[in-house]
DNA sequence: CTGAAAGCGCTAACAC
DNA sequence: GTGTTAGCGCTTTCAG
């Protein structure tokens, strides 16, 4: 920078006006200036600019793994938003883990350094609340916590559920089996707190009851099936298991994208038609869903529009001098993707 | 950092040397610091200390896309790998495009700040060498550059394709198409600069072509088929028009997963039985090759170990003082996965 | 509009 | 063993 200011004969002062577009510089010093930086190839140091600006213009990205599709694309459209507004991101893996989890939210893992944090719980719940109480700007993704502290993206888990749902009784199904989902679990944003587990998949069987209620169907509990893992396995397993038990279903809401793809590779294995015998729809809208035998049917939950937003929303947490604006919560809208699983093709 | 050398009743510099584990602090002393330290959760300011000591801690990973579930893989180990040093990983992604690559190697993106830079290109090639002559430490992964500045961590394309050709040939296949190749490369290690096309494809297609030439079987060029995108939709479409085209065909070897699911999904389509009338085997074994139905035979290439080892050569040439060790090159070992898809189930 | 000087929090000489 | 001090490269009052 001292020698920037050398060349063009100004002083470090100008030089740094010049880099941060401050106003009140004169068109003629500006040109020499910006004459000098390209000559010397100069790039000023982040380093400290960050110790003077407490800024590192990066933020954390806390995901419990990119090898799960949904964590990967999200990560993709996160560092895509990130960069239209000029930050960095550092994708950190928590595989889900609590103490993971926990030090990811202490920043006690890359102290100090990162502006903020969007952080997608997977182990941390409603009473771990506190935790997120840090001088660190956080926004939460997901649906583990609600009516934190501070700013959240969630997605319309219940009425997207109850769309999916009802775009099966559309067509004719009334024996619909969910999975991924624990019988036993229903608690609704009314009641925080009680149990740990408000999640997505208490929120989605919701959508799931609320639209069988709707169309005047009793909810039958050997319909509503568990898996421990949301993958493939756990959607392929889930499946067997039903039909080893003779359950009789014609369609299948799966609780995610690669729950339904392993059903739909069980289905396939025990040669089931799909959708004729039983129709098939996911959640999520992975990549992956347009490609599968037959492609798949399921429910985008606007997955660019909550990264941009996440972004934002810590942008301004960043930015925030006191003033504090109260927490808040979005939720981007849903669209239903019709495919061949319920015997359409959206795309 | 003052105030905990105050309450403990030392210097600012014990402090650091406690902090910096500097061997020679009476335990006492340093008993009193970490006390302090806790006591008043001093956290070291990371940029700081950066700007003395001209690291970060942050190493960066240039990737085409994160929705690319090789790549995500990558960036999942690359991240574990990273973390076992006690570094935090930037991930940029350059959709493949050659502007953002360079920009990504000149590290103009965020000047100076990382520590080095993992960097898988797409579109630079043998002739954009010299873009990685930068005072930032790189390593290049993937076959788009050989003998190259840098380190380097590849993978035995050529003789993995070719093991997974043979087992193709093993189970008695004789018509074998490739797809994602370009019928007119043949480019190998020997004359890289002549075309600016050494890459993963003619590496690839030269084990084909070995592996054939071993069986004594000649080169079909109707069974050579090419991609323009490396994807399920490519590899779905490259068989459709190889049906069309009316070419006899008993196995398929496809250049990446991702191709050959999509390949998987156009023969269940067709009503072709797999293995039984069309054996598949792809490459790279991402984790969903193991749930497609059936579940896909492919070729480990060692991910993993490509993640930590070039991590590790990262992080040598970071510490490095002068003395340059000569850019060196590592293979890490690959694996042959036997799925159903060739009628065996490894696993 | 531009310059001089202080200081962000830390580490590394070098002295004690 | 421990304290003092000088910067790392930048931004930012405050003068001019």
């Amino acid at each position: 920078m001292h020698d920037v200011a050398r060349v063009a004969g100004v002083s470090i002062k100008t030089v740094s006006n010049v880099i941060n577009d401050y106003p009140h510089v004169r068109p003629a010093t500006r040109e020499r200036v910006l004459a000098a930086i390209s000559e010397l190839d100069y790039r000023p140091n982040l380093a400290a600019r960050g110790l003077r600006s407490g800024r590192s213009g990066v933020i954390g990205l806390a995901v419990p793994a990119l090898r799960e599709n949904y964590f990967a694309e999200l990560a993709d459209a996160v560092i895509r938003a990130a960069e239209r507004r000029g930050l960095g991101v550092v994708v950190e893996q928590t595989s889900g883990e609590r103490d993971a989890e926990l030090l990811s939210v202490s920043g006690a893992s890359r102290p100090r350094f990162l502006d903020g944090l969007l952080f997608s719980p997977v182990s941390l719940g409603q009473s771990d609340i506190d935790a997120l109480q840090t001088p660190l700007p956080i926004v939460l993704l997901g649906e583990r916590i609600f009516g934190g502290p501070t700013d959240h993206v969630a997605m319309h888990n219940t009425s997207a559920a109850q769309a999916a749902v009802e775009h099966l009784l559309g067509i004719g199904r009334r024996r619909i089996a969910i999975i991924g989902a624990d019988p036993d679990a229903d608690v609704g944003l009314d009641s925080p707190g009680e149990h740990t587990e408000v999640n997505s998949a208490s929120l989605r069987l919701r959508g799931y009851r609320q639209a069988l209620e709707g169309a005047g169907i009793e909810v039958d509990a050997d319909l509503i099936r568990p898996s421990e893992h949301w993958n493939r396995a756990g959607g392929a397993q889930a499946v067997e298991r039903m039909r080893e038990a003779g359950v009789d279903f014609d369609a299948v809401f799966a609780l995610n994208d690669t729950l339904g793809l392993g059903a739909l590779r069980a289905l396939g294995a025990a040669g089931v038609s799909v959708p004729d015998d039983v129709a098939v729809i996911g959640f999520d809208n992975i990549d992956e869903s347009r490609y599968s035998v037959p492609s798949m049917s399921t429910v985008d939950t606007g997955r660019d529009e909550i990264a941009q937003t996440a972004v934002d929303l810590l942008l301004e947490r960043i930015n925030e001098k006191d003033s504090p604006v109260p927490p808040r919560t979005i939720k981007p809208d849903f669209r239903l993707i019709r495919r061949e699983s319920t015997g359409f093709h959206d795309d």
